[in-house]
DNA sequence: ATACTGATGGGCT
DNA sequence: GCCCATCAGTATG
């Protein structure tokens, strides 16, 4: 059996496979990290999109190759942590179960909590501008998909004014730490 | 429990 | 100039 890079297994997703196929999976940053419990998708056709009016300076990166980093500063305060997928099409990471480098996140946030919604996930992660474009495939970033699909929550995303009625979130069943509750 | 507000930068019409 | 893929703090039921 030959190993597959993590651009492999996710060849071909599109953004909503994506944001499923993440839930589970281990996603760890310099040495920081945990399980992905809470996902968005974000496509090409999609108003709330960034992608949406095609291809500029701040989301090149989600034209950019699958399987790397988009990051954008979101309200001028905090950083933003995506996967892409097909061109056009991102999963922004919404909140993780922490469990690796817990001081070093402790010591970043202050306090809980660690890893619930996109900004304090990135804050915890030690997120930066420049690790935008960079690959899922480490050594910084580094996410392992999970073995078996968990049982999934799904409702609509969080802090969009367009399309909000697409089903388009996804959590872990029964998660602690989501951003928000599910329906 | 919900409701509002300020912080603060960059992207876009 | 206005709009955000947010969060922490404060005020109030």
């Amino acid at each position: 059996m030959t190993a597959t890079t993590f651009q492999e297994q996710i060849a071909g997703l599109d953004a909503v496979a994506l944001a499923r196929r993440l839930i589970g999976a281990s996603l760890i940053v310099r040495g920081a990290g945990g399980t992905i419990i809470e996902t968005e998708a974000y496509a090409p056709d999609d108003p709330a999109s960034h992608s949406f009016n095609g291809p500029t300076r701040r989301n090149a990166a989600m034209f950019g190759p699958s399987g790397h980093a988009y990051v954008y500063r979101c309200y001028g305060i905090h950083l933003c942590l995506n996967v892409v997928g097909q061109p056009g099409e991102a999963v922004l990471i919404r909140a993780l179960a922490p469990q690796v480098g817990l001081d070093l996140m402790q010591s970043r946030r202050g306090t809980a909590p660690l890893c619930s919604g996109p900004g304090r996930l990135a804050e915890a992660l030690g997120l930066r501008a420049d690790d935008n474009g960079l690959s899922f495939a480490g050594p910084d970033l580094a996410i392992t998909l999970a073995l078996a699909q968990p049982d999934l929550s799904v409702g609509t995303r969080i802090g969009i004014s367009k399309a909000q009625e697409l089903p388009w979130r996804f959590g872990l069943a029964g998660a602690k730490g989501l951003s928000r509750p599910f329906a």
